[in-house]
RNA sequence: CGGGCCGUAGUGUAACGGUAGCACGUGUCCUUUGGGAGGAUUUAGUCCCGGUUCAAAUCCGGGCGGCCCGACCA
């Protein structure tokens, strides 16, 4: 894409409210746009950056047998009724709304409900079951105190995966299979060596739930980590009788600062029983169906990989993420010869099949530069009157300076390879 | 929800109760062109409602909005 027809433009300062390094950085770099307090839009760049998490992310729900969805968000009340949950004191931050003719409905901040209800109408038998679904769609919950940029807002997009298991065993075996597919996400975006199973506190379910803390200065949880063994334990449940437990010796644990970038719970049969959703197993005898649910929110993973990779001039995106492979930078300077030059790279690596961000405004160096490294496309590739002569261009990578100089298909051959 | 701070051009930041100024940005022109260059010129603002006062960006009341700490976060 020609930097020159991107409608956002980037700014130097930014908004002073914004205390949040991932919506400083974001905002100021034109992915994102602040609405309201913890409601955000996302502009070109920063969509492309959501769809390829999202593109992750469904990649590895596929995996595990997941089938997507997409469900309504506005909720019909009569669902949750059935399990408790419409009442304010269950649930506390629904936004919920009225029809013309007096009705309410809610707008989506979790699916259980709604899921298994759809369920019901498809699933009956021991061989409908297990089953894997999820949707990636916006949520809506009505925090009392949106902060921190994307990390924690009023409207976000989620994935949310639900499992209908027919045993424990089934329920267990594909709850450790989920973690296995986390743990795979956090690391292609770019975040797996900083991000731990943590053990936390299981709600109104089970004894625990399992969260993925990224670590981060920034993170609003305190965990005890054992590095060693890769487990964390959440403040909220960190006591002797829990590390004893999971096995965890308090000596080896060192205390840290997390954002919570996936959550997962075994549900049993909370909403599946009340709401009618069971099975017949072989013998034609009913059996009660349980399940668990799998969340990860892309929008505070895409601010967590700010927050963890971004340096003091800019964003620092992981290749998987970035919204784009590589950051042309033309320095024509009035040059046409140059211009020409840039031009046909730019050609030629779009036609290769990598997405690039052609900077052909007629703005002076420094500018251009420091653009690139607040956007943070992992690769800048400069065409200037010294690149002409040397016959190669300068290739610089935005995490580690490195810089290489490289012909046309030298450098398409290295992408393709990266 | 408790507590604190705050609201001035698109952005950032000044102004004792007394002429709303500066920088960046925007538009135009000239010069410049490998780390945000220089000059000329242009554009645009006191969140809303009410009160005090000769006079309010400034003081008071209310509203709306934002940020931070805490609580909360199936």
């Amino acid at each position: 894409m020609r930097q020159s027809q991107l409608f956002t433009k980037t700014r130097r300062e930014a908004p002073k409210d914004e205390v949040a390094k991932n919506a400083q950085l974001l905002i100021r770099a034109g992915y994102i746009h602040k609405e309201m307090a913890g409601v955000y839009s996302y502009l070109p760049l920063g969509l492309r950056v959501l769809n390829k998490i999202a593109d992750i992310v469904r990649e590895e729900m596929n995996m595990i047998g997941g089938q997507e969805v997409l469900m309504s968000a506005l909720q019909d009340p009569n669902v949750w009724k059935i399990t408790g949950r419409w009442d304010d004191k269950v649930v506390d931050n629904w936004f919920k709304t009225k029809l013309k003719d007096g009705g309410e409905v809610g707008l989506g901040h979790s699916q259980e409900e709604d899921l298994v209800r759809i369920m019901t109408m498809h699933a009956s038998s021991h061989r409908d079951f297990p089953k894997a679904i999820y949707q990636i769609q916006n949520k809506f919950r009505n925090e009392l105190r949106a902060k921190s940029g994307l990390l924690r807002g009023r409207e976000f997009i989620m994935k949310d995966l639900y499992f209908f298991a027919r045993s424990e065993s089934e329920l267990a075996d594909f709850h450790e299979r989920a973690i296995e597919a986390y743990l795979k996400i956090f690391e292609r975006v770019g975040i797996g060596p900083r991000t731990f199973r943590t053990f936390a506190s299981g709600g109104s379910f089970s004894k625990f739930s399992d969260e993925f803390q990224m670590l981060c200065e920034a993170g609003e949880d305190t965990l005890y980590l054992n590095r060693e063994k890769k487990l964390a334990v959440n403040k909220e449940v960190y006591n002797d009788e829990v590390l004893e437990e999971l096995g965890l010796d308090k000596s080896e644990l060192s205390e840290e600062k997390g954002i919570e970038v996936g959550n997962i719970f075994k549900l049993g049969t909370r909403f599946s029983e009340p709401l009618g959703l069971r099975f017949k197993d072989e013998q034609g005898k009913e059996q009660p169906v349980l399940m668990g649910c799998y969340g990860i929110g892309l929008g505070r993973l895409m601010g967590a990989i700010v927050e963890a990779l971004g340096d003091e001039k800019g964003i620092v995106w992981p290749e998987t993420v970035a919204p784009f492979r590589a950051h042309l930078i033309d320095l024509s300077g009035g040059n046409a010869e140059v211009k020409k030059e840039a031009d046909e790279l730019y050609r030629e690596l779009t036609e290769g099949g990598f997405e690039v961000l052609y900077d052909d405004r007629d703005l002076r160096a420094g500018e251009k530069f420091g653009d690139c490294d607040l956007i943070g496309i992992p690769l800048r590739v400069v065409v200037s009157e010294k690149t002409l002569t040397a016959g190669k261009f300068e290739c610089v990578e935005r995490k580690s300076g490195k810089t290489s100089h490289l012909s046309t298909s030298e450098m398409l051959n290295t992408l393709s390879h990266a």
